[in-house]
This record gives C-alpha cells, sequence and structure tokens, in this order.
RNA sequence: GGAGGCUUAGCUCAGCUGGUCAGAGUGCCUGCUUCACACGCAGGAGGUCGCGCGUUCGAGCCGCGCAGUCUCCACCA
C-alpha cells in the first residue's frame, strides 16, 4: 500500500533523490530522433568566475520550465548547458589571487598562467555545474561545452579565418578603450559611464607671434601633453583670423596650430577645444581630417611616458597635479571650476577608461549588421517581449568596427603569424610553421586573445558540432527559443545573430525571450560591494528548489525588472506544502495502487464540474506557455489547485469517501486521481521536484513525470452545462456560510437547511455537500417551506431557509432583503440601459450582447426571488 | 540630447487581441483543535486603476499632453 508521507513537504529530503533519478533514467538527453520535431535551447554559458547568482537561477528556471514543457509534448528536446571562460573577466580573479600570493603573471609565464587557469575552470566550472543541477535545470550533460573546450576553438578558428578571407577582420592603428587595471584593450560595449564630479581647467595657450593668448577649457590637463593642435568652429566669428596661426603649448612649448573643425560646438565653453588625437576619440577623429600627429603620453598602465622626464612614472592623476601646479607657475592657468561630467569605466573592473592610439584587430561591422538586422525585421527572429527589438536595432544601427583583440593570455589566442624576414601575416585555421608568403620559419604568433565575446557569439552552433555537419547540427540547429536578460542584447545576441547568419545562413534562433533584473526588496541591483546579493542557494536550502522557481516565474510580467520578496518565496513554499497535502489526502482514501478507469456513466455533479474545469485549465496553460506567458500559466494552475481542487473538489469527495457507496467512492478516487496526476503534470515545468516525488506515489502509467504526457484537452469532459448547475451549488454554500459568519454562528452550530428552486434536482444531487460545507444538518429541497422564523437567503437560482428561531430578527430581515433588492435593482437598470442603447446592440459583438441577455435574466429571476420573500416576510409581520 | 519601462488595495505585483477586470500574494480584522494541510479553513474591510484631454456604443487596457520614477543609449572638450 501507498507509503505513509510526512505532515510538512521536506524538499531537502526530496530533491537530490528526484534528480538522482531522473539522471539514472538519463531522461534529460536529447536522442537526436530525425524522426521527431526538436524543441532546442543553449544555456546562455555561466562565467566561471564565481557562482550562481539570482539572475542566474531566473535564466534557468525560465528555460527549465519551456524545457520540460515541450519535453511532455513529445518534442526531441535539447537543453544544452555548458560554461564561458569569460576571459578578461577570470583571468582578472586570477590575477588578484595570484597577487595575494606575491606572484605576477609575468613571474610564472604564459604556459604557467594558463595552468592555473585551467585547475580555476576545474574547480569553478565544476562548482558552477552543481549549483544549475541544484535548481533543477534538465540539462542534457552528455553534451556539455565549454567555450574553449576544443570544438569551440576549432570553431573560433575558423570563424576567425573566414572572416579574415572576406576582408571583415582586418588588423589596425585605432583609437581604442583601455583598461589601464587590466591592462586590456576592451570594446565599446564593455564601457559604462558613469556620472563623476570633476573640473575645468581654464587654460590659456599663447600665440607664437605674441599676439595675445587663447583661452579653452579641458577636464584633462595632463593630456596636455599630447596636444598638437587647438581646434574652432569654422564658422565662429570670434575666431575666424585666428585659424591656421600657430601656438605656443605651454609646459611643452611646442608649436602647435590652429584649426577649424565642425566637430567644436561655439556656445559651449569658449568655444576653444585642444585637440589630443592620443587620448580621445573624437580628437582622434579631428586629428585624422586634419592630418595632426598621434602623439602618445600614456603607458599601458596610464603613466606618463620616459619622453617627459618630468613627468615620467606618475600615473593620470599625480601628473596631473603635477602639470595644474607647472600650468599656475607659468602663467597659463585662467581658473578652476567645479565640473560634472561622465567617465568611461570598464564594466570589470571599474577602473576608469583610457582612450589610447593602439594597433589592434578588429571586425568590420556594417556588412555583418544589415542581415542580423532584417533577419529581425522580416520576423525569422522575433524578440518577447517585441519592444526590445528597438535596442537590437539601435546598436546594430549605429554599430562601429568590433575591437576583438585582448591583451590577455586566458582566451582563444588570435591565429596569426609575422614574419620577421618579409613582415607580412599569416592567418590560418591550424597553427602556422611557415609564413605564408615568403616560406620563411621565423615568424611568431601575435600574443594576443580574441575578445570572449567572440566565441560566445558562436555558441549556438559552436556547440553542436560546427563547422562540421554533425548529426546533432543537423537535427538541432536552428535552435529555438533563447532566454537571456535585456543587458546582454549588445553583448551577446547581437553578435550571435550576425554570427549565425554570416557562418551558417541561417538564424540561429527563432525567438528571444527577454527578462528582467532580479533586484533586492527595495528595488536596488542586486551587487556585491552593497553586499545585498542573495544566493538562490541558500533560499533552496531554506524553502526548495520549486518554492524559488515558483517565486521566479510568477507575479512579474516578461521583460520587467523583479523584486526578490522573501514573503514571496515562503507563499510559494506554502504552496507547494499544500499540493503535498492534497496528495496525502488523496492517497490515504486510495485502496490500491492501480490506476482506477474513469467511468463517466458513474460521473457525479461534480465529478462533471471538475474534469470540465481541468480541460479549460490544461487548455489555457497550454496556450500561455506556447505564447511565453509563463506567469499567467502560474497563476492559473496556482488557482485552480488551491481554489478549485483543494477547497471545492476535495471538500465535496469527502462525503463520498466517507459514504457506503463503494462505487460512488470509486468515482471519486478515480476522478481524484486522475485530475490531481493531470493537475502535477501540468505543474511539472515550473516545480518538477515535488510533483514528480507526488505523482511517483500516486497511481500512474509511465516512468516518470519528466516523460510522461502533457494533458490535453479532451472534448468528451467537456461538461459545460454541468459546471453552470454545480455553480448554482456553490452559490448557495458561500451565501449560507456568509450569512453564517454575519450572524457570528460559529460552524459548529449545524441547522437543517432548506431549499426553493425551479431546478430542484440540481440541489437534491449536492445535498451531501451542502451540509458538509454549509454546516447544515439535513438539506430539505422543495417549493413550500414555513418561512416564519427562518433566516432567508436569496441567490441567483434559489431561495434558502435556515430555521434559526433565535437568530431571526424580522425587521433586520427584511432590511436586509429589501437592501439586496435595491441593489439587484440597480444592476438590472444598468443592464437594461445597456442593452436599450441601440448602438450597444448594433455594434457591440453578438456574444458580448447576448451575455449581458444572460446577465439580465439572472438579475430578473433574483429580483423575482427577493420580491417573492419581501412579500412573504411582509405577511408574516 | 535620444529611446524605453513603470505609476492598479498598507506592501510586492498580475491584468492576454478594449466588453463580469476591478484581481492575486502578503499584511490587517472576525470566527474556527471541520477526520490533507495553522506552511491551514471560513468570512470580511481596503483601490474615482498617477493627472488631464481625446477615440469608441464601451477604456487600467488605444491616442495625445502633463507629472513623478527607474533604466538604457549617446556624450560637449
Amino acid at each position: 500500500m501507498n507509503r505513509e508521507l510526512a505532515k510538512q513537504y521536506d524538499p531537502k529530503e526530496v530533491e537530490d533523490r528526484i534528480y538522482q533519478m531522473w539522471l539514472d533514467g538519463n531522461y534529460f538527453h536529447a536522442k537526436c530522433d530525425p524522426e521527431k520535431k526538436t524543441f532546442t535551447i543553449v544555456i546562455p554559458p555561466p562565467n566561471i568566475t564565481g557562482q550562481l547568482h539570482m539572475g542566474h537561477a531566473l535564466d534557468e528556471t525560465l528555460q527549465d520550465i519551456l524545457i520540460r514543457f515541450k519535453r511532455m509534448q513529445g518534442y526531441d528536446t535539447l537543453w544544452l548547458p555548458g560554461t564561458d571562460h569569460a576571459s578578461i573577466a577570470t583571468e582578472a580573479k586570477i590575477v588578484e589571487a595570484m597577487r595575494k600570493e606575491g606572484v605576477t603573471k609575468e613571474d610564472i609565464g604564459r604556459d604557467g598562467f594558463l595552468e592555473r587557469a585551467w585547475d580555476w575552470k576545474a574547480k569553478y566550472g565544476g562548482r558552477i555545474i552543481e549549483q544549475l543541477k541544484k535548481l533543477g535545470s534538465s540539462c542534457d550533460w552528455e553534451r556539455e561545452r565549454f567555450t574553449l573546450d576544443d570544438g569551440c576553438s576549432k570553431a573560433v578558428r575558423e570563424v576567425f579565418v573566414n572572416l579574415y578571407e572576406k576582408g571583415l577582420i582586418y588588423r589596425g592603428e585605432r583609437i581604442i578603450n583601455w583598461c589601464p587595471h587590466c591592462c586590456t584593450s576592451i570594446s565599446d560595449a564593455e564601457v559604462e559611464y558613469e556620472e563623476q564630479q570633476g573640473h575645468f581647467w581654464h587654460l590659456r595657450y599663447p600665440f607664437k607671434d605674441g599676439s595675445g593668448y587663447l583661452e579653452l577649457a579641458t577636464t584633462r590637463p595632463e593630456t596636455l601633453l599630447g596636444d598638437t593642435a587647438v581646434a574652432v568652429n569654422p564658422n565662429d566669428e570670434r575666431y575666424k583670423d585666428i585659424v591656421g596661426k600657430t601656438l605656443i603649448l605651454p609646459i611643452v612649448h611646442r608649436e602647435i596650430p590652429v584649426v577649424a573643425d565642425d566637430y567644436v560646438e561655439m556656445d559651449f565653453g569658449t568655444g576653444v577645444v585642444k585637440i589630443t588625437p592620443a587620448h580621445d576619440p573624437n580628437d582622434f577623429e579631428v586629428g585624422l581630417r586634419h592630418n595632426l600627429e598621434v602623439i602618445n603620453v600614456l603607458t599601458d598602465d596610464a603613466k606618463i611616458v620616459a619622453d617627459y622626464p618630468k613627468y615620467a612614472g606618475m600615473d593620470r592623476y599625480e601628473a596631473r597635479k603635477a602639470i595644474v601646479a607647472d600650468l599656475e607657475a607659468e602663467g597659463a592657468l585662467v581658473k578652476i571650476e567645479d565640473y560634472s561630467h561622465n567617465v568611461g569605466t570598464c564594466y570589470r573592473c571599474g577602473t576608469t577608461v583610457e582612450p589610447r592610439v593602439s594597433k589592434q584587430w578588429f571586425v568590420s561591422m556594417k556588412p555583418l549588421a544589415g542581415p542580423a538586422i532584417d533577419a529581425v525585421k522580416d520576423g525569422r527572429t522575433k524578440f518577447v517581449p517585441q519592444r526590445f527589438e528597438k535596442i537590437y536595432f539601435h546598436w546594430l544601427e549605429n554599430i562601429r568596427d568590433w575591437c576583438i583583440s585582448r591583451q590577455l593570455w586566458w582566451g582563444h589566442r588570435i591565429p596569426a603569424w609575422y614574419c620577421a624576414d618579409c613582415g607580412e601575416i599569416t592567418v590560418s585555421r591550424e597553427d602556422a610553421h611557415v609564413c605564408a608568403h615568403c616560406g620563411s620559419k621565423n615568424i611568431t604568433q601575435d600574443p594576443d586573445t580574441l575578445d570572449t565575446w567572440f566565441s560566445s557569439a558562436l555558441w549556438p552552433f559552436s556547440t553542436l558540432g560546427w563547422p562540421e555537419e554533425t548529426e546533432d547540427f543537423k537535427h538541432f540547429y536552428p535552435t529555438n527559443t533563447l532566454v537571456t536578460g535585456y543587458d546582454i542584447i549588445p553583448f551577446w545576441v547581437m553578435r550571435m545573430m550576425f554570427s549565425g547568419l554570416e557562418q551558417t545562413g541561417q538564424v540561429p534562433f527563432d525567438t528571444v525571450l527577454i527578462h528582467g533584473l532580479v533586484r533586492d526588496s527595495q528595488g536596488r541591483k542586486m551587487s556585491k560591494s552593497l553586499g545585498n546579493g542573495i544566493d538562490p542557494l541558500e533560499v533552496i536550502d531554506q524553502y526548495g528548489a520549486d518554492a524559488l522557481r515558483f517565486s521566479l516565474a510568477t507575479g512579474n510580467s516578461p521583460g520587467n525588472d523583479m523584486r526578490y520578496i522573501n514573503e514571496r518565496v515562503e507563499a510559494s513554499r506554502n504552496f507547494a506544502n499544500k499540493m503535498w497535502n492534497a496528495a496525502r489526502f488523496i492517497l490515504m482514501n486510495l485502496k490500491s495502487d492501480e490506476v482506477l478507469p474513469l467511468k463517466p456513466e458513474n460521473f457525479a455533479l461534480e465529478d462533471k464540474w471538475i474534469l470540465s474545469q481541468f480541460n479549460t485549465l490544461a487548455a489555457g496553460v497550454t496556450e500561455n506557455l506556447e505564447r511565453y506567458e509563463l506567469g499567467l500559466a502560474v497563476q492559473k494552475l496556482y488557482d485552480f489547485i488551491w481554489d478549485v481542487f483543494c477547497d471545492w473538489y476535495i471538500e465535496i469527495c469527502k462525503s463520498r469517501l466517507n459514504g457506503e457507496d463503494e462505487t460512488a467512492a470509486d468515482t471519486a478516487r478515480a476522478v481524484l486521481t486522475h485530475v490531481f496526476t493531470g493537475t502535477l503534470a501540468l505543474m511539472h515545468p515550473f516545480m518538477p521536484y515535488i510533483t514528480e516525488e507526488i505523482w511517483q506515489s500516486m497511481p500512474h502509467c509511465g516512468e516518470a513525470l519528466v516523460v510522461a504526457e502533457w494533458p490535453t484537452y479532451t472534448e468528451a469532459f467537456n461538461f459545460t452545462a454541468e459546471e453552470g448547475e454545480f455553480e448554482k451549488i456553490m452559490a448557495v454554500i458561500k451565501a449560507v456560510r456568509n450569512r453564517r459568519a454575519e450572524m457570528n454562528v460559529p460552524a459548529s452550530k449545524k441547522a437543517k437547511v432548506c431549499i426553493a428552486s425551479a431546478t430542484p434536482e440540481t440541489f437534491r444531487a449536492g445535498a451531501a455537500y451542502i451540509c458538509r460545507l454549509a454546516s447544515a444538518t439535513e438539506v430539505e429541497v422543495g417549493d413550500d417551506f414555513d418561512a416564519d422564523g427562518a433566516v432567508r437567503i436569496v441567490t441567483d437560482a434559489a431561495t434558502v431557509f435556515i430555521p434559526m428561531k433565535e437568530l431571526v430578527d424580522a425587521e433586520k430581515e427584511l432590511e436586509r432583503l429589501n437592501k439586496e433588492l435595491e441593489a439587484a435593482n440597480n444592476d438590472k437598470a444598468f443592464i437594461e440601459k445597456k442593452l436599450s442603447n441601440e448602438n450597444f446592440v448594433s455594434k457591440a459583438p453578438a456574444a458580448v450582447v447576448d451575455q449581458q441577455r444572460q446577465n439580465l435574466a439572472k438579475v430578473c429571476d433574483k429580483i423575482a426571488l427577493l420580491e417573492n420573500s419581501i412579500a412573504e416576510m411582509e405577511k408574516l409581520k
């Protein structure tokens, strides 16, 4: 017989055991069955830098819901897991760990460093995977990948060489964003701007001919060392005559020209800008237009170069102080203003980024962006919610070339070799040993690695075996849904799109499901510095993975940020417990493990009602899931399980289960089990552990819920008419409860209930549970009762009498009845007004008008019953 | 400067193509050792759906304007 279940659900006792059962059953493994339709998701690979946070928990939960849903629907589902080497982030962490040991990268060399990095990967990559499992993620672990594994590396080389051969990857000297802390270039997307309090230094540069000074302002006086011009707007009348004249740069005493350029805003500051091509992106452009010299004044770690002995070795900020002091001494400093402006910082370490001219590798973006824009414009890939298309388009339409080389060691090394003899570059899929141009063996590989996003961009196909035409690639590519946060669109989504289109000719996925950020209870971003982060694993430990998943999937609409509220997880835990106890109830009322057949000929009214309700639920949940309305789906399930199934159906079944009629009891058992196991199936994607655990202990067909069939709408169980009848009974029960509560009658004080109705059969059928749920001793259905000294209750379909003489105050009863009558008359007038509006009747859809007519009929019935009651009361008085 | 989100019960939020849409959870109040569950049961109070104008037979839901708030992008030295 069924095993005893504990009174409270204990996730700790269940989760690991169930997860192991799934693994043993190999249920997550995609079979690559050519006969079946596929549904594929590739995981946004978590970085191996640390551990899972709430954002991951949300991301993985959404993916797992979709995957489990499709798996149960019979698709050949693949959820491909893996991790990202996260070059800059991981390297920074390792360097930091080494610093604590007093070791530098240079001390141990490239190979030694990579050895440490792979150790790091083994340790933290493995930890992330374990954390994913704790959440219940049903990934195909046999297909786990890593962005730096052999297959992905091969894909990276293939793509690099492809693009190089097409002229879409080039090497050039450009101004790029440089992080002086990480000592590497970073891409535009990796720069974060933040407002900082700074100063505006007003300086004056003397004319060479001694004809006075030109005043200008700067936020970065130290870059003066690299000034090679001063610019004014060509239309600026004030400076018309000085364009072309020569200035003497203070301190350095170099001669620099005054140039005219549209870039200068006339009405900002003095309308004069000092031009430092080597250290400002706009100045660099100006420099190109005017053929200005580019003078680099900073080292890799943002110190002044040796060319300026007085300041050499000072960092940017020390040099600023020293130079300002010298400017003052020289009489070149006019004044200092406070000024607040935006400063670019490195998204990984927060250091102020230094724009810098440097030789780097770039991807030509314009030719790649076009097809990626088209693919979304023509609907081959859809964003959910659609509004995120705008971010995507905006980025692609304004894109600049992508700087892909990084001065880091942890990553895919750039497959380019430089020849010391002929100076040419050899780019190759295989490691090169001789120069492709002159055959010299005197070649060395570029020391740099690729931006970590270069490999992530290939993730949807590199993980499936591309560039080989593998079975997996043919079967599962393109993938279906990509789930990620809106903050990752420019980094990743966009790049996967153009990479997929360029390399495979197809979009990498048909849908991008975008979610928001998980914030703390006060709406702040969770961050290490604030210390307000909540560890999903601790939440799982306390409340269970299902409770966490449920909380993350509900009460939030797609793309919007959500707050993490502990009380909501508690509520979810309580809900899990509710399901658990519903299961306990059913199990303790079953006689065997056998699946009882449903016998429609024995169905009672309530059975038809619940089956019909379940039908609606299955159809609704399926539709919501297909439309990515996960929050709506889960809300329907919650309401059904708690309000419909537990509070009504289970309660109503109790009289049959405890009664003499074994056939009736068996019918109740069969329907209870059928509906409940079906509901568990619908609930499974959201709360996989508890549903599987319960399902296993209930009578069932099949091995496991994870691979059970998804419930569908069944026409044979569509009992609309019976639902209406049953709702009449519910209305009576609610009304009686309500009146008793109003009169402060305890449930223990039971009383006879008499019902007069035009549909007496309905109420005879429901007599047993009216007794149970409305604290009645017995139910009498008829059409004539002694109303003297009885409490009267009127519903749409019935008049109810409760003989409780001691409680009846005829005056008050009358007053109440009249009040209800007034309300009903108001309703009636409102509906009649609507129906007498010809515009409404002619323009509104027939169904809406019909609904109003039905409402009118109901109200009229109620009014008739109320009037009748009032008349009788008056008589008695 | 540009774009977008949000503004619905004390709090946190749902409300799909406009027509039982005024909801849920939590909190609060009143009862309840009802044979699954007090992580529970029954009942209840609480909102002119930010403000104004418009479209419509009908508007939290569509349009315009305003206010508050948050975010993203750009960035004037």
